[in-house]
DNA sequence: CTTAACTCTGTACTATGTACGAAGTACAGG
DNA sequence: CCTGTACTTCGTACATAGTACAGAGTTAAG
């Protein structure tokens, strides 16, 4: 069991979050010299992250780590929501570039790959989403990046788009669901054959859940799990989705190319 | 700028969760009366969430709202990660059963139709998610729906799982991005022309922030922001996505039909 | 009637983000 | 060199969460 919810800060200053983002150094210094640097904050925050989960990000802990008082990091990042933003376009750094010589299938391809990767890598990030602040160079550098593998291919501008979010939407949700699964296990200390271990007898007494109500579930759900649990292929919904929302781009595009 | 994060709870009996879902009454009562039901206090929940986010719903709020001192929830619900769960569950039961001798992709289109219609009544749902608790009545009858419409269609049970997941991934993943644009022009109170009013300057004196770098990024960004904006068609990505999936589903139907 | 099970409540503890104001630091201008 | 100003750092404190705990009250079983 478990219940996961997302909640959220109100807006913020433009500018301010911008200017953070793009790293602008601002106006002269003029009293004691910073310990430490935003980039320093927002490093010390993604450890804690990629450690454990996004709740491990408070501000006295990443102070702590620091050496340094709660109220100082305030020095740096105007708050946990702004703190959250930055660590987000620090890690689309990570992504690499690829061949730019790769048609768009394989293109696309590598991107979704580098993506799902990125999320194994740094699993806040499926905790964690951003809005408007998709403004940070390194998200902006992505988008382009993504573009880039469907551009003149017969889209026009807002088709682009929706192909991207597509291809990035798929990514997300297939991530999300694999390393939730794993957290799960975790934290909850039980592997998924023993929660249902004992999730089974008491679903068995209750008539409601009788199998026969759900024939399909029982048994999709019981394949499925089989298949992804197995260590053969935690990424089959991922590859799935994937062969799927390609072929449903091509054929677009060549419906466009006649 | 908006940081928006997903926590979770740990672990939890699987026996009292399923018995909770199920509305297992449990042993002979002794004590005093109940004021309430289990039902109630989802009710209110989903009321309080409907009405605002999911950060509305705190065990205080909730029983203000019932009259009922905060800690006497917790006769009714373990707490409130189970909470969720409930409510969530509850909302799966909205989703009407469509027809079942549509085709399969009128089947599925009926499907992710009515999920962008639940996400739109219920916001909230997109700020939660639900790992191994999809075991209640109401989301076991949403899986067992979904299957039936790619039953007998040529795709092994594995494939079925991943042929639903890609569809109802998509309708999340879109409904997510439409409404969290709307609930920020809410919460910030600028429109997202106010915002990119005053970010425009704010970016155009950074040098690397400079347009020609990310030339397809600054167009298509600008054209597909237009297209959502303008009241003509929010759910363009949504269907974009939808047509694509379903012709790539299609795509592997015809192959194994042969 | 007694007892055990159950409900309900008040108090209190922990964790969190962050507002506020004081104290210390370093550079600009004189 | 001195002084004021801008800046950093920090301790304290407040508001809001979830929920543990213990006690008081309530009802049905024996």
């Amino acid at each position: 069991m478990s219940g996961v919810s997302t909640e959220d800060n109100g807006g913020g200053d433009p500018r301010r979050a911008i200017e953070l983002l793009w790293g602008v150094p601002g106006p002269p210094r003029r009293g004691p010299k910073p310990k430490l640097t935003t980039a320093d904050v927002v490093r010390t925050a993604i450890a804690l992250a990629d450690a454990d989960t996004i709740d491990a990000v408070t501000i006295r802990r990443v102070a702590e780590q620091l050496g340094v008082s709660p109220m100082s990091l305030y020095t740096y990042v105007p708050g946990r929501a702004e703190l959250l933003d930055l660590m987000i376009d620090h890690a689309h750094g990570e992504l690499p570039v690829s061949d730019p010589d790769l048609g768009w299938r394989e293109a696309l391809t590598a991107i979704a790959e580098a993506q799902w990767a990125l999320f194994h890598r740094h699993p806040w990030l499926l905790q964690v989403t951003t809005s408007r602040s998709a403004l940070g160079p390194h998200s902006f550098a992505k988008y382009e990046h993504e573009l880039r593998a469907v551009e003149g291919i017969g889209l026009d501008d807002v088709e682009m788009d929706a192909a991207v979010a597509l291809v990035t939407g798929l990514v997300r949700t297939t991530a999300r669901s694999s390393l939730d699964a794993a957290r799960l296990v975790r934290t909850s200390g039980l592997t998924d054959a023993q929660w249902w271990e004992r999730a089974a007898p008491v679903l068995a007494g209750i008539p409601a859940a009788a199998t026969e109500h759900y024939p399909l579930a029982s048994r999709v759900g019981q394949a499925a799990g089989e298949a992804h649990n197995a260590a053969e292929d935690p990424a089959y919904t991922f590859r799935f989705g994937l062969a799927r929302v390609l072929d449903g781009i091509e054929a677009l595009v060549s419906e466009r190319q006649q």
